[in-house]
RNA sequence: CGGGAAGUAGCUCAGCCAGGUUAGAGUGCACGGUUCGGGACCGUGAGGUCGCGAGUUCGAAUCUCGCCUUCCCGACCA
């Protein structure tokens, strides 16, 4: 009768339903909920933490790069939103919009900012009026709101948060750069800070951003094998500056409109953390933004107290030597066992797991364990406080590796249309084909299996000529095609 | 927004088809005790306007209609 009924302590695994298995990593380690806010979720502490420690090493790379934040208007007034025509034309379908204020009907909608190119170009116009205004490098970390047919925890929801950042420069090199500089930023974010597997690359005319000249994005392969779109840098050219008159003096005193790029990265990033290194036991959170980089059990007897204090003061000593270098939590919870925490804190993704029990500490070790392989290890106790930043950097690499595997293991070579179909013949790879980039040839591909998109043409391979895959002629480009989110 | 499924305790679910005492189980939660090296055990206890709103009926978790939310498959998208 009951065989439906499922233990509620285990998580769905993901080989039996990938989706299922990650709402209920999501809701299970506490990273976010649903609410009573249709299609928008609460980030919860644990989540947010995540969302923070990511945020902070972007933040900083945006600083580095000599980009300055500040915050513009959540509101967007009807009239500036709709000067860019493409561009209105793309988030025409999905912006919220705000009618009346208290009791008074408004005499202009406001748009919930969708993005903020529109009012940020309105503002400029004011405040650039000559070349050495230029360039103006900025950021804002902000939620957006988009109006999702369909939603999921992190990665669309009606709601997000983001930076977005937005520049303006004298010449579409200094612009092309700036695109190229922060597309690298997201990489480096998402392989060196989350251990991701990304392609770097740009997008098709039809998958662009809209009121863009050409976006760049970076994939990234989640463990079920879909894409996931990470990142996105664009080049506006002087679309959005010539719709906006935004204008300045150049240095031969001729007028002229500023060249734009704007670049947004997501919390959808942490939906990509979850789905490209969790488990059937729960999150593998990468170790240098882990909100607990290192947990401590302590194994206690009531009928040992003497051992129990060694103990507890082996653990003092632990959260003492890691202070200000290690994010280190002691699980100090009474009434439950050992292996309850275990559990615990494997849910939660925690990269090492450190057990301090009496037995091992009578021989001056403890116990450790390394989430990302279950790799164990006894360490002298006077060591593993001094080792744990190496240790965490080698369960970085492990896990960027394991990533590395998986892209590689998904990935085909396919130079036709027929082999583009047996090659997702047994499920959701990443093919890599000559591509002409001709509309025509994206809409054979697209037909040619079902639910594929030309993710990006890889900046990081040529196609040296080879036909296309539709249409045969020599191709510059080598495109991605998957499944995608 | 189209097609399908589901909403009963924090979670996983039974009960509904054939309406009828005080709506159940497991798990989780609280307290006490025994435990403690992989999700312990015993005892006590709290926790539900059965998604919301109408309707049918003497009587609705159960039947009818509408709405909301979530999940799956499409179309659209960071």
């Amino acid at each position: 009768m009951s065989t439906t009924t499922r233990d509620p302590k285990a998580i769905t695994p993901k080989s039996e339903d990938f989706d299922r298995w990650y709402v209920d990593v999501v809701r299970r380690a506490e990273l976010a909920d649903y609410t009573p806010v249709g299609g928008c979720m609460v980030v919860r502490p644990y989540g947010w933490g995540l969302w923070e420690n990511v945020r902070d090493a972007l933040d900083a790379m945006i600083k580095r790069t000599g980009h300055e934040n500040m915050q513009f208007p959540l509101f967007i007034p009807e009239s500036l939103l709709t000067k860019e025509a493409e561009h209105v034309e793309g988030f025409a379908p999905e912006v919220a919009w705000v009618t009346q204020g208290g009791q008074k009907k408004l005499e202009e909608r406001l748009a919930v900012r969708p993005t903020s190119e529109t009012i940020i170009c309105t503002l400029y116009a004011d405040w650039i009026h000559s070349w050495r205004d230029l360039p103006v490098l900025i950021n804002q970390w902000a939620n957006v709101v988009r109006w999702e047919k369909r939603t999921r925890l992190f990665l669309r929801t009606t709601e997000f948060f983001w930076q977005e950042g937005h520049t303006f420069h004298e010449t579409t090199d200094e612009a092309k750069f700036e695109v190229e500089q922060m597309l690298g930023c997201y990489r480096e974010l998402a392989e060196e800070w989350l251990a991701m597997a990304v392609i770097p690359g740009r997008k098709t005319e039809s998958e662009k951003f809209a009121g863009a000249d050409y976006t760049m994005s970076i994939e990234a392969i989640m463990s079920d094998g879909l894409a996931l779109q990470s990142g996105t840098s664009h080049h506006l050219g002087q679309n959005f500056t010539r719709a906006y008159n935004i204008t300045y003096t150049g240095r031969d005193n001729t007028v002229q409109h500023p060249f734009q790029t704007s670049w947004g990265l997501s919390t959808r990033i942490i939906g990509g953390v979850i789905m490209s290194h969790g488990d059937d036991r729960g999150l593998v959170l990468p170790p240098r933004v882990a909100p607990v980089q290192v947990v401590v059990v302590p194994i206690e007897r009531s009928n040992d107290p003497e051992g129990t204090e060694a103990v507890r003061a082996a653990c003092v000593r632990l959260e003492e030597e890691a202070a200000g270098r290690v994010r280190l939590r002691v699980d100090r919870r009474e009434g439950h066992r050992p292996g309850e925490k275990y559990a615990h804190w494997e849910l939660r993704g925690v990269p090492l797991r450190i057990v301090v029990g009496s037995r091992d500490l009578a021989e001056g070790s403890v116990s450790l364990v390394r989430r990302v392989d279950g790799a164990e290890m006894r360490l002298p106790l006077g060591e593993v406080g001094e080792r744990l930043p190496a240790l965490l950097d080698e369960a970085h690499v492990l896990l960027r590796e394991r990533a590395l595997k998986l892209l590689e293991d998904h990935s085909r070579e396919v130079a036709t249309l027929d082999e583009l179909r047996g090659a997702f013949a047994d499920g959701p790879v990443f093919a890599n084909a000559p591509f002409c980039d001709r509309p025509e040839c994206e809409v054979e591909v697209k037909a040619a299996v079902h639910a594929v998109t030309v993710r990006c043409l890889r900046t990081d391979r040529s196609g040296e000529g080879r036909p296309c895959l539709a249409c045969g002629t020599p191709a510059e480009h080598i495109a991605v095609i998957a499944r995608a989110y």
